[in-house]
DNA sequence: CCCACTTCGGACTTTTCGTGGACAAAGTAC
DNA sequence: GTACTTTGTCCACGAAAAGTCCGAAGTGGG
């Protein structure tokens, strides 16, 4: 080796490192920058022997359909591909304090079958799981495609790697509990575990919706969740982590105890579960967040009312993250969240007159891209990120190939 | 291609991306991964040939040199491999309000030389920057390596891309004058820019201090900043653009006007600016929130007060931040966090009074890792991260290759 | 002190992988 | 119908990585 000096000032980086490999190639597919080979090769720099030969691979294995013609531009026209969304299903559950929604999805995050049951608010899993099991069962029969994956949430904070509840304070009885057991009878494919305001934030990155890089996504149910998208990225919750927005000490709660053990928490003056509180002492009759949502899409105003209050008092709080953060959007979901407009009409008010009007200028509020079932939706996406992803898939091909 | 099925249900995927390019291996021996040639097979699983390769590429460009042998494990020690920080220089030159920093650093960060020098508050480029660019053609003289890029970092919001600044309203007569010329006379290596936030931010990246792959860093000085890591990344300030913890409205601070032309921003009550007025107002000399700083850590009562003051109302807002993100550490920099304990327990007091406990239970604060000139060491980092970034060192040396 | 044993690193051989060209296919433009 | 364009496959060539062999340089036991 001569000596060649390596310090050539003008160097230009090439653009994005885009994977080569068949799992890239299926990825570009995926989100539609490409949908023919020549275009893979376009895409990637690739001739079109190794396009082709990956392409191959994949339809091969069934990942991949070809299409009908595309449009011919002048000359032979291409054969189009297509991501086959049927190649194989994943199981979204939902596990919530008082309810768990199992769904069957296509590859895309399109949901085929589904259903939700309530249950006993502090059921622990020897209750709930052995009932999802069997519906999950239910649920399977007819459909023939394999099962991916199942993406699992739960409130409270999960260990991904261990895939068990950790520090869940809601769900009594769930720590530490393998989950994965449960589910064996129905289902053996492999489960990933996650925080169920993850899950909503996720489901934000998925679909079709372009909110922009950096978003926050508010959770306003029983409870108050908040996630954050930076840069395109799941930011929090990676670790099974969530940000505690509703444990934030706020002004003029100093008085009230809140569900976690400590006084003047924002939740005690915007959470669901404050909400319904203070709505049963005025005399109505309510006993979840979903019958105060309902009261006030019937016109009742005190709910209005206290809707509104709970958004503007989130809204304080939000304030701060949104002039930490300067997202393009903020995504507001949970069962408060569903009454859209009457409940960000008071986080507005506040945000507004809190944070930085640099920052506000070309902020938009944006309901869940998926309405009530965005957390299950979420569930199905984590599967599909990661058994989806170019390294998986690539993972993938080499076993299936070492074994013919 | 005969038709494979590729659903195999148990996949293990490979546990991270490891680059396997001579970047890449130089990037593992920076980091301290790894030291021999061996260990680099380890690491990215290549052959010991090829891995020769690229080492004899790397050393033949100068970028990596032969130690001396490492202790033997039992058979023929290894030629130990070590990173050339003297393959060349980066300069640092850190723009503030009321002086400027330059600095000339090897390529692990340690300044080599550099001087501080005070300018008029409100100078424009053209006062300032011909200044800079004659120290730093002082600076330059007698460094025989080559000068690998130069960072500047300025308060207020930068485009990276276009190399302007944009919004800074706090540096009259700066925003979209282009910066680079004024440098050409003493150096022609390319110039990046970033926020003086961001620089700091990224100076805590950089080091050898394990702070946490979350970490929340605050700029209390004149103005008020903040910066966020999240997954081990610089999450703000990529585009130029930094949190806007200083105008949030706070509580009780209605009547009062901020510098930005709003009421209620918590930079009336707890800025760099706020608290010097304050000062005054009571009978005291101070023209710069160092002189406060000087004051409080010579003992002086009304200063003291004042900045631990400043730390409550800054740390009311953190907490907020701090409870989204979960951060294992709160960096405290700028000037008024140079008078780290002080301001640090009026900070301390109101964090762990308004956020979780869950969150807090291990959180810690720290002072900046580069003290004074943490502004400057980002200024350096981020020439580093971007001219020695594994894709970097590929294109220098396929240029270097290219050109023989 | 000598000799097995271990580990490292370089030279050589073999295999794999991707490129580039030739060629067939399938359309459009005139 | 003919020329032209673009797509996709087949195949030979070349580069790059893996695998193999061997000498070098240490440790440790007899």
């Amino acid at each position: 080796m001569d000596k060649v000096p390596w310090f050539h000032p003008p160097v230009s980086i090439s653009p994005g490192p885009v994977e080569t490999t068949a799992g890239g190639l299926l990825a570009l597919v995926r989100s539609g920058e490409a949908a023919t080979r020549a275009d893979l090769g376009r895409a990637t720099g690739l001739s079109r022997s190794a396009v082709s030969q990956r392409v191959a691979a994949l339809v091969g294995a069934g990942l991949l359909v070809e299409g009908g013609g595309v449009a011919s531009t002048g000359g032979r026209p291409a054969g189009a591909l297509a991501f086959n969304v049927d190649a194989a299903v994943v199981v979204g559950i939902a596990v919530g304090r008082s309810r768990t929604q199992v769904g069957v999805f296509d590859l895309e995050g399109r949901e085929i079958v589904g259903d939700t049951r309530d249950h006993e608010v502090g059921s622990g899993p020897d209750e709930v799981m052995p009932d999802v099991a069997e519906r999950l069962r239910t649920l399977l029969e007819g459909i023939e495609p394999p099962v991916l994956g199942i993406g699992l949430s739960l409130p409270g904070t999960v260990d991904p790697e261990r895939r068990v509840s950790v520090d869940a304070p809601v769900m009594k009885g769930w720590d530490g509990v393998p989950l994965a057991p449960y589910l064996t009878g129905a289902c053996t494919a492999p489960l990933h575990l996650t925080n169920d305001t993850s899950a909503l934030t996720r489901s934000e990155l998925f679909g079709p919706a372009p909110l922009g890089s950096d978003v926050l996504v508010v959770k306003a149910s029983t409870g108050l969740g908040i996630g954050v998208i930076a840069d395109g990225r799941l930011v929090n919750g990676s670790r099974g982590v969530t940000g505690e927005l509703g444990h934030t000490r706020v002004e003029g709660a100093d008085e009230l105890l809140c569900r976690c053990g400590a006084h003047g928490c924002l939740e005690t003056v915007a959470a669901g579960w404050a909400m319904v509180n203070r709505l049963v002492e005025g005399g109505a009759e309510a006993r979840h967040v979903r019958d105060l949502v309902g009261l006030a899409l019937d016109g009742d105003p005190v709910a209005r009312s206290l809707l509104r209050e709970s958004g503007r008092r989130v809204g304080e709080v939000l304030a701060v993250a949104v002039n930490l953060l300067h997202p393009q959007t903020v995504v507001v979901g949970g069962d408060m969240g569903s009454a859209f407009d009457l409940y960000t009409a008071g986080m507005r008010e506040s945000v507004y007159a809190r944070a930085a009007g640099s920052v506000t200028r070309d902020l938009r509020f944006a309901p869940a891209a998926h309405g009530d079932s965005a957390g299950l939706v979420g569930c199905a996406a984590l599967v599909i990120d990661h058994e989806l992803s170019p390294a998986a898939v690539d993972a993938r091909l080499r076993a299936a190939r070492a074994e013919a």
